[in-house]
DNA sequence: GCCGTTTTCGGCCCGACTGTTTTCAGTCG
């Protein structure tokens, strides 16, 4: 964690207590916003606090700057002490319990002195709760049901796990008689990788009640739990303990709705204020001229809105038309987090983010001769009819003993098994390279008299990945530094929800494989994602080239680069960004320039 | 707490569902 996200998850703590200790939301709203601001991963902050440019950040005022720059020129804020003296430490925690929000948290800590989630789970159990107002017993109930699940509730699930649940879970719901169309929204419709829970959008047919759709929703396979079911909406928790929502809406407002339910809220908020800026008032129903929506509100509030005119809406059955009648260029799902999308939409500079079709050669993949599954001439077939022009295998170096990593001699071997093999397929062309191992100083697992033989050169981290900031940062500058390594690979070594991987000082590894022509690859295979989306965002602002592999160890995993494309759009990545969406002139320009600069 | 081509004060997005209520507060996204 860098230091601008440690100050980060402090201005959380404070937005926290605010809320517990009933301030006006607006205040905790903005801290909530600084900490938001500072995970940016390509900030400097302390080029920030030395050039006392904070306060030139949207959304920093003169409190936060006074804050961070405590913490960072003193390492503490006395602000932020007192603040976090002003409540029990325990008492955040307990936001984290499904239905428990900072009002609960006050009345329990005021009229019971409840101080933990500890003391909570006891008072529940010796009955010391009764008779608070408010509390009933199916709030109770509740209680006890979050306190018991808090360590799996908890946690957001990959990607790469929600996906296929939510694909059994749509195309149930595609099936339902009553359903005109549905889609997946939320964070899983931005690709976010990790998922908080599934969102599932559902266009009700004319003349049928969305209470058959939830209900029968209830009743598919695989839901364990229903957490709320009503005429519009319904909540269910999944055998894999996975929330899945459900929104049913009528068809003509379907553009609305999966523009609300997509998200992120922040996006939403922005992008609701930009409505009222124009006299208009955004909802899930639609875009509307305020006063038509002030004349409609109570019907549709009655009416679950199938009792209103949807031609009156300034738009709604089509999101793209959300968009235009704001004056905004579409933005596409992956970008809606608020993070500048908006202004660039407003001045139409978004970027053309890039399509899986655009790239056009695999950089990193295996063969049998280390731990892959097929050989060298099927994985290039395999490339072939996924419509690639060119592919780089790169096995692994001699210290991945586990994988068979090659010796020398039997990568000297492999060299002129690709150069028998290239040509043998028409429109393709086969590369010899190497996934060498990045050792703990920053060395490589072969010698440069051995590198130079390769074509294209692909260095990873796959060993001490806990060490610290400093030595991580001074391994992958050296990795950097070798005039035959052309792409860093899965640059930091984390796993989602695994392990969090190297963490160097990121402004100089991005500064180096710029100024040297090295680049950083997103790793399409999943829980790898690495770089992640705010990494690879930051790495193209500094200039840098980022490669999209999939690291396949079999003819199928070739084809498994829709969750790298994913990560690569998120941060904002056009064709141009991506090293493999140039031709094979174009790979073979990307070494020589590095080997003799 | 932050911000300003309507504002340096007065706003700050919007609605659904639940539980405990006789009309609404709290939570959630």
């Amino acid at each position: 964690m860098t230091l601008s996200q440690e100050i980060a998850e402090r201005f959380r703590t404070m937005a926290a207590i605010l809320e517990i200790r009933g301030e006006p939301v607006f205040k905790s709203i903005a801290f909530t916003r600084v900490a938001r601001l500072l995970d940016d991963a390509s900030i400097d902050l302390a080029d920030l606090v030395a050039r006392d440019a904070l306060e030139s950040l949207d959304g920093i005022g003169k409190s936060s700057r006074s804050i961070i720059v405590d913490f960072v020129r003193n390492g503490r804020s006395e602000d932020f002490e007192s603040l976090a003296s002003s409540i029990p430490s325990g008492l955040i925690e307990m936001l984290n319990l499904p239905g428990v929000g900072p009002k609960t948290i006050a009345l329990f800590w005021r009229e019971r002195g409840i101080e933990s989630i500890e003391q909570l789970e006891s008072a529940l159990n010796q009955g010391k709760l009764a008779g608070l107002k408010g509390i009933g017993p199916k709030k109770l109930e509740q209680l006890a049901d979050s306190i018991r699940m808090r360590a799996v509730a908890q946690t957001r699930v990959g990607i790469g796990h929600v996906i296929s649940i939510a694909s059994t879970l749509l195309e149930g719901v595609r099936g339902f008689a009553e359903v005109e169309r549905a889609d997946v929204a939320g964070s899983l419709r931005r690709r976010r990788e990790t998922i908080g829970d599934l969102d599932i959008l559902a266009a009700l047919k004319a003349g049928y009640d969305g209470s058959v759709v939830t209900d029968r929703f209830t009743t598919l396979p695989g839901v364990r739990e229903i957490l709320a079911c009503g005429p519009t909406k319904a909540s269910v928790r999944t055998d894999s303990n996975l929330q899945v929502d459900l929104r049913v809406v009528p068809t003509d407002c379907y553009g609305a709705a999966i523009q609300y339910f997509t998200g992120s809220k922040e996006h939403n908020v922005k992008l609701r204020s930009r409505a009222i800026e124009r006299g208009l008032t955004l909802n899930e129903w639609g875009l509307w001229k305020t006063t038509d929506w002030e004349a409609r509100r109570d019907t549709v509030k009655a009416t679950a809105g199938l009792g209103i005119d949807y031609s009156t809406a300034v738009a709604s059955r089509h999101e793209a038309d959300i968009y235009a009648k704001l004056d905004l260029a579409f933005i596409e799902p992956e970008l809606r987090e608020d993070r500048g999308e908006i202004e660039l939409a407003a001045q139409n500079k978004l970027p053309t983010l890039v399509v899986r079709i655009d790239l056009r050669g695999e950089l990193h993949c295996h063969t049998t001769a280390s731990d892959g599954e097929a050989s060298i001439l099927e994985m290039a077939h395999a490339a072939r009819a996924l419509g690639l022009d060119y592919i780089v295998i790169t096995d692994h170096s001699r210290s991945q003993a586990i994988a068979r990593g090659l010796e020398p001699e039997r990568l000297l071997q492999q060299i002129q098994d690709v150069r028998r093999l290239d040509g043998k397929i028409p429109g393709m062309t086969i590369l010899i390279g190497s996934e060498v191992d990045i050792l703990a100083d920053g060395s490589l697992d072969y010698d440069d008299d051995i590198l130079q033989q390769l074509d294209f050169v692909v260095a990873s981290p796959h060993t001490a990945l806990r060490q610290d900031s400093q030595r991580a940062t001074e391994r992958l500058l050296r990795a950097i530094d070798n005039p035959y390594v052309n792409v860093i690979g899965h640059p930091t070594g984390r796993l989602i929800n695994q392990r969090n991987g190297l963490e160097p000082e990121w402004n100089r590894i991005f500064e180096a494989a710029h100024a040297s022509g090295t680049a950083l690859e997103i790793n399409a295979s999943y829980p790898r994602l690495d770089l992640n989306d705010d990494l690879a965002r930051a790495a193209i602002k500094a200039g840098c080239t980022l490669t999209i592999d999939t690291d396949a160890h079999s003819t199928a995993g070739l084809g498994e680069v829709d969750l790298g494309i994913a990560v690569a759009r998120r941060a904002g990545a056009e064709a141009k960004n991506i090293l493999n969406c140039g031709t094979i002139s174009d790979i073979r320009a990307w070494v020589n320039r590095k080997r003799h600069r």
